[in-house]
DNA sequence: CCGCGAGTTTGATCAAGAGCAATGTTCAGA
DNA sequence: TCTGAACATTGCTCTTGATCAAACTCGCGG
């Protein structure tokens, strides 16, 4: 493993206010890899050994019911902390993170989590927030699905995709990474045949463009009217 | 205000560790009330300037959309901490919780948070895991709703107010709160008609009696087998 | 440049459960 | 004891979106 930077770390919120002596402190215990787009970085249930940091790329954060269906939690993007299990003292992790994209993490053994907590000032804060906006974001998903039709569903999951990762190009705002209809379908609650329906007659009425597996929302703004249409 | 006695919280996971005088001192701090049911604790969107915890009684913790629709996100029984929006760094609360029953709560000012944190050995890993359990029920309730068919759901959601509340009574297991149709309906993201027919249902084949805000599982055994049908 | 497979599209059918409507029941308070 | 409000039940209809089925297309590896 090659040596890593400090300025990789030196402007992310978990490590902001830390000096450069402990910015290498914190580095010369990471361990970095890289995961190939559809690899797992880590599976619900197996032992909660390390905390992860995600530098680059993007992911999905997935759970599978006993009966083998998936559905996509949430997604991670660089700079966020994940699989910080080791937070809640649970010894299992409770989802299976995949690289949706060719992804770069960091992550260190559990055992220097309190070590963490205790010697790195903003840390602790760091990490209560980041657990906090994740509830706040499941909570949102949560209410989404329990009471909105498929339609305004898939359009807010689309929404979400675009501002967590949107990259402007000259047709519109485009996912950074590589989602499928099934992909769509599972962070909704859906089926692939829906979701393939819904971006046809998007595509038709002129609101995003799609290609195989990439996704540009030419008219943002006629699909956030759409995502929360009232009646 | 009555002077609050130590024992109140000796036993709870977030003080457990802390000597005699060290309660006293959280105890002065904080503020006590009573609230009847279906009042609120605190709503969404207003300012987070307390953070809570449940002596008695049980909560609803409550997400409402702009349509107007409700979702029943999580219950809180007493012993939990709630409304730890603080430890978020958010300064309005994300979800408005009510009393399903009569309740007793303790508060305590936001500006002591970090002071508890600091002082108080233990307090700050149990909020955490705090959180995580609730990020984990979330997610569990999140995966439960994208994948299952409203029976299910309805026969989890039973279960889990009975595993979180249930006392045996000479019939069953009884949840220990009112619960209405409505309520089930809010918390599976159905509409109370179709709760209504299932628990005729049940009742018919004997598997739970219900009164007008009560319910009594008497044959749990057969409600889980329910549950988690693969078909 | 071909062929194969993953991902997509679209049509047709059908069932689950929402919505609507009307009636029934329990309970708290006058 | 009566009344009204809150809660519950049940029948009927109709819509949404799942399911099944089949064909299509893109893009990659050989």
């Amino acid at each position: 493993m090659s040596k890593l930077d400090e300025s990789l770390l030196s402007d992310l919120p978990p490590f902001s206010r830390l000096g450069r002596s402990q910015i290498r402190e914190i580095l010369d215990q990471a361990s970095s890899r890289r995961y190939e787009e559809g690899a797992a970085i880590f599976r619900e249930g197996h032992e909660a050994d390390r905390f992860f940091l995600l530098l680059d790329g993007y992911l999905r954060v997935i759970r599978t019911t006993p009966g083998g269906d998936q559905i996509i939690v949430l997604h991670i993007s660089p700079g966020q902390l994940f699989g910080i299990a080791p937070a809640l003292e649970r010894d299992t992790y409770p989802a299976t993170s995949v690289a949706a994209a060719e992804s770069i993490a960091l992550s260190w053994p559990v055992r220097l989590w309190p070590e963490f907590i205790a010697k790195y000032e903003g840390f602790a804060t760091e990490s209560y927030k980041t657990l906090g906006s994740r509830l706040g974001q499941i909570q949102e998903t949560l209410t989404e699905l329990a009471t909105q039709a498929v339609e305004k569903r898939v359009a807010a999951a689309v929404l979400r995709m675009v501002n967590q990762s949107g990259r402007k190009t000259d047709k519109g705002l485009e996912i950074a990474f590589p989602v499928t209809r099934q992909n769509i379908s599972d962070m909704t609650g859906t089926t692939l045949h829906t979701v393939s329906r819904l971006l046809s007659a998007w595509e038709k009425a002129g609101m995003v463009r799609s290609t195989r597996k990439h996704i540009v929302v030419t008219d943002p703004h006629r699909l956030v009217v759409l995502s929360n249409a009232t009646d």
